[in-house]
DNA sequence: TTTCATGTAACTTCAAATATTACGAATTAG
DNA sequence: CTAATTCGTAATATTTGAAGTTACATGAAA
């Protein structure tokens, strides 16, 4: 099953705008996320509704990140990307009246309801900034090997 | 996005094949679970591989589960279908030596490699006579009502 | 030996995400 | 003011992987 990488591509987006203090053009995130300059438009576009980043139209217009590092967690992107499906493995609902696959469904729901849970609290531990640094980490540890 | 129900639907066929003792065919089987002969004979198919169930042809033939119903836990079942994908969300893999990417999948990765093992762990833990009792207590529970 | 049922290859259909095209609206520079 | 640039977004096309379907061979039972 295909998976939606929006988190990481968005995140890979983030820090390269980051890294840089002026606005870059969807055209530019397009290319350095392998996709649409439309797509890019339509999913930072999530990120301004919830403050993350601003957008410019015009001449030396575009994207640039409004909110502090520190303050955003990788649980805030994935709220601002609309809550997206956590698991690729699901419930059927065919028969919502039939006794066994009501027990069936409580059994499983509760299984995905504790490790989503569990994912969402990690995520929201996991800071922009820290990612960042994480980065610059490697960045030197990447330098000076060479 | 899609989610993939074969656990789920699975689990309503064994059940319904638990109550009954006699073989079902795939075509039963395959009303019962909204869907078609051939996926039922695909899917059970890796069921009988991992030694849960046995099929027989001709006449009077069909699927009937051998395993004790003890000692089958969803985590069997899991296991049997492959260990499907269980997260619908994913990394991206365009860049691979691009620093970002790798400090972005790096923090991703030990999330979701948590979340996993709590789930699998869960499901390890619910076994098949469970569900049987939780379905026939249901259905002590329905009758009464009645 | 006829009938029933699985085993499986090959092909078709379907759904959902992503990509693309196209053009309007807004902004800046000259 | 005008031309160039960039976002905003609707409409459409493409892609992709799962599920469904057809077809027929294999094997077992009565």
């Amino acid at each position: 099953m295909k998976r939606d990488s929006r988190l990481s591509s968005v995140l890979h987006a983030l820090l390269h705008m980051a890294e840089r203090g002026e606005p870059m053009t969807s055209e530019t995130l397009a290319a350095c996320m392998c996709t649409n300059p439309v797509v890019v438009r339509r999913t930072m576009g999530l990120l301004r509704d919830a403050g993350l980043v601003a957008s410019a139209r015009g001449p030396s217009g575009g994207w640039q990140i409004v909110a502090d590092l520190n303050a955003v967690s990788l649980r805030d992107l994935y709220d601002a990307l609309g809550e997206p499906t956590v698991f690729a493995i699901g419930n059927r609902h065919e028969a919502p009246q039939c006794l066994v696959e009501q027990a069936v469904n409580a059994a499983l729901d509760d299984a995905f309801a504790d490790a989503e849970a569990l994912l969402l609290d990690r995520l929201g531990k996991i800071t922009l900034a820290r990612l960042s640094a994480d980065f610059n980490r490697r960045h030197a540890a990447h330098r000076s090997r060479a």
